[in-house]
Parts: structure tokens; sequence; C-alpha cells
DNA sequence: GTCTATACAATGATAGAC
DNA sequence: GTCTATCATTGTATAGAC
């Protein structure tokens, strides 16, 4: 019997090892910032076994990208289209982006700020294509329905979405700082302190499908 | 007479072109990606003349962070204070950091962006105080006031901030990405066209203050 | 496929003349 | 205060042995 059918596994195994340290460093230094030596050390592989599988710097860089856009853009389409209601579609797409497309990965999340910032021109035109269907259209489209059977008040559902991922993401990359400096002494208000104990996602759809104009009784179904 | 009236005015001008092409430059390459040949040719000044008059890369980086930080903390509390009743606060704050703290200034909002997605290690200790104080600050005290006397309805103050800062960073980052590949055929509806076509502030005001959710009629006070 | 050793380029920084 | 010339360092990438 030939021994083949465990050599994919090893490959893959150096491959993620790779694709891990890889992200690790490119969220804490950023593209430039990051040191192909350290990512190599990292994963616990030779330097030359990264140009060897996957090539240079770039190349890598844009592998993670690829990837991790990829595996998430999927699930937004498919998760939306679960929800009923225009309430419960918010509600999902900001759970998704939250705990699907973001998945427990703060690190992806710094990468992506930084690839935004510098104008996102190393995302691969397909992967771009797949974003902007899979995940901007599936907001466009709730935002397009919703309007037009009166469950939802009209807005740009591009800054929806910005809003909703940029807020993850600054909430996200300055948990530590404010930890930091977090003693600020006044007290707050005990309505605030208990909504900030909720969910982020939780939070987020609230402020989004309520707003903070107070509303008549009644009005707000939990 | 001495000419000593016309140095200090040199000086500056020498200085304020450093600043802008670090800005220009930290902004579009992030700090690690940046050069300092470049910059001072892009200032139209000797690489040398950075060094002597500010010092080494680093200090000049945290120079642009302390100037453009500093210079718009000021404004929040300013300008909201200035402001009676809850629903204006919000617009102003909204307002402010779109057109005064980041007052144009696409380049910083992205040398932010990189900054946060860093953690903000290189925000200096002073200018972090002063930004939790006056501008998250300004935040805590509208809500802890609204919802006190009913103005407004309970919300994380930093979530609040995050989304805007947040949403106004992706929102103009993406920007020219999101011209290149608009052409997605769908047609939109002609109330979200409408949405979008008035001011950023304005739409982030509205999200924030009404939400989604339909309201009884005459609820929405323009 | 993996490792060592190294070539090569780029860049931050400064010494010293003016 | 400003400029030229130069250095030291670092980091990407590869050639070639195993």
């Amino acid at each position: 019997m030939q021994m083949t059918s465990d050599e994919p596994k090893k490959k893959d195994d150096v491959l993620s090892a790779i694709m891990d340290a890889a992200i690790k460093n490119f969220a804490e230094k950023g593209y430039e910032g990051a040191r192909v030596d350290e990512i190599a050390h990292d994963a616990g592989v030779n330097k030359a076994t990264i140009y060897y599988h996957i090539g240079d710097k770039e190349a890598l860089y844009k592998a993670v990208l690829s990837q991790v856009l990829s595996t998430g853009a999927d699930l937004m389409a498919q998760n939306v289209a679960k929800a009923v209601s225009s309430k419960e579609k918010i509600n999902t797409y900001v759970e998704t982006i939250l705990n699907g497309v973001l998945a427990g990965r703060e690190d992806f999340t710094r990468i992506m700020m930084r690839e935004m910032a510098g104008g996102g021109v190393n995302i691969p035109p397909e992967v771009m294509k797949t974003l902007a269907e899979k995940i901007l259209g599936a907001m466009a489209g709730v935002m397009a329905e919703g309007v037009q059977n009166g469950a939802l008040a009209p807005a740009n559902p591009i800054l929806l979405h910005m809003m909703i991922v940029g807020g993850i993401a600054f909430m996200r990359s300055t948990e530590q700082l404010r930890a930091k400096h977090a003693p600020a002494g006044a007290a707050m208000d005990p309505a605030i302190m208990a909504e900030m104990r909720s969910g982020l996602s939780v939070q987020i759809s609230k402020i989004l499908l309520y707003g903070l104009m107070p509303r008549p009784k009644g009005d707000i179904g939990k």
C-alpha cells in the first residue's frame, strides 16, 4: 500500500501554519512592517519553504486576503436569505459580520482596516466582485425590499454596511487601548451601563433599528 | 531694524511643509511603508533638514499624530456645548467629527485607521487623555444627559462614537474602490437613491437618531 | 521538499563642509 | 540652518547543497 494518503495532510499543515503566522504578523505590523523571517519562525518552517510553496511576500499577503474574504463572503447571502422579516435580516447581517465573516478573527479585522486605509488595492478583483455581490449586495437587497413593503425607512445600504463593519473594527481594535485608559472617573448612567453589558451585535442592531430618539410605548418589540 | 520678524514665518513654512508631506506619505503607505526620502522630496526640503528640525522617523510620525489629534479634540467639547437639545448635540457630534476633527483630511483618516489597527500604541499618552476626555467624554455626556431627561434611548456611547468614526473612515477610504467596482447593475430603490444624495453627516445622524424601523406619522421631525 | 549561506537592494541616519 | 556624500543595517529573495 502506498503511503500517499497522508501526504496531503502534511502539506496542508505546513500551508495553514504559514497562513496563520502570516495573518498574525500582517495584522500586528502591517504589510510593510511584517517580516518574512518572523512569519517563517512563527510558522515553524524555514523561510525558503514559504518561497517554495507560496511565492514572495506579496503573493503571501494576497493569499491571506483572498482566503479569508472568500470564505466569509458566502456565509452572508445564505444567512440573510434564511431570515424572514426585514428586522431579522438586519439582525442577521450584523451577527454574520461579527461572528461569521470576521469570526473570532481579531487579527483579520486589523488586516482589513489597514487594507481599507490603503485603498483596498491588494484585494484581487475577483474577490472584490464576490464581496460586492454577496455582502454589499445582501444589504442592498434587504433595504430595497424593506423600503418597498414599508418595513424599513430608506437609508444608504453602503453606509449601513460601513457603520457596522467600521464600528466593529474600531471597537475591537481599540479594546486594549480603552482598557488601559479606562479609569475615567465619571459614573455612567445605569441605563447605559446595562446597555453596554449586552453583546456587541445586539447593541449595534438595536441602534440601527430603533435609533436614539425615544419611541412611543409599545413601538419597540425587543 | 532687525529682520527677525520674518524668521518665524520661514521656519513655520518649512515645518508645515514637512508635516503635510508626512501626513500624505504616512496615509498612503503607512508608517513602515513611508520613506523619509520621499517625505523630504514632497516637502521640498533636504532630508537632513527633517532630522535637524524634528528628529527621526518615529518622532516625525508622533508629531503628526499629536498635532492633528490635539487640534481636533478641542473643537468637540466647544461645539457640542453650543448645541441645546440632545438631538442637536448628536447632529453636532457627527458634523464635528466629519468636518472638524477630520476636516477635509482624507489623509489623516487613513492614518488613524492604520494607527487603530496597530492598537494605537503610538498615540502619546497625554494626547490619548485629551481624546478620551474631550471626544469620548463629550458623547458620554450627551448620552447621560439625554437618557436622564428622557430625550434619548440608552446606548453605549463608545460604540456610538466608533460607529460614527468607523463609518466615516470606511466610507471615505473605500470611495475610489467603490467607484471602480460600482457598475453593479441592480437598480436601487428611488427612496434610497434620494437618501444617498444627502450629505454623509446628515445620513449618519438620521440613522443614529431614528433608526431603520418606521415610526408613527409625525414622530420624525426632520 | 527543506535547509544554509549569501547576494543584492533599499533605507534610516549622520558626519562634516559650507 | 542646509546640503552632499556616505555608512551601517536590515530584509527580501535565491542559488545550490542535501
